[in-house]
DNA sequence: ATGGAGTGTAAAGATACCTTTACATTCTAT
DNA sequence: ATAGAATGTAAAGGTATCTTTACACTCCAT
């Protein structure tokens, strides 16, 4: 899986809780919760929405992986 | 379609057909021409594989439209 | 004017992303 | 120990992303 993601520990951290923020970026909390364990990765758009929403760099929440093909 | 892009004009102005680009990237030719004429968005995985070949910031490259629900 | 490189596009098929509904589990507070 | 809030998960269905194959068009160089 080439992409990881640390939303959980941003999340948390922040004190908000997976109903909530799907709220605010209006996706379900079965969306949140899947990203959150990888089960798949967001589009784009909802990565982009991610980004703006925990207001910081996109490299310290999403990280491509190179070592796999 | 709420996330734009400026892969074209990065790609012309590095000189860069879309057929290298699609190999340099490891997708098909199409996948690079349906990008660029906003048939869709590149996955998350994909976007990150472009910001990293042209080496710009993200928000040089994708741009979340806010206007649009 | 023929050929090659680059680009545009379409159809069919596979997998990824996201939804709705639903139920189960964990954690914390009372 | 019970309740409420948060989280985990699954099945079914819809749309999005990407592939393969194929054909068309434009542009420039020979």
């Amino acid at each position: 899986m080439p992409v990881i993601n640390h939303i959980r520990e941003i999340r948390q951290k922040k004190g908000i809780s997976q109903i909530k923020m799907a709220e605010d970026l209006q996706v379900t909390r079965q969306t949140i919760n899947a990203i959150e364990k990888n089960k798949y990765n967001p589009s784009l758009e909802l990565a982009l929405k991610i980004v703006a929403y925990f207001n910081m760099p996109i490299d310290e929440i999403f990280i491509l992986q190179e070592d796999e093909k």
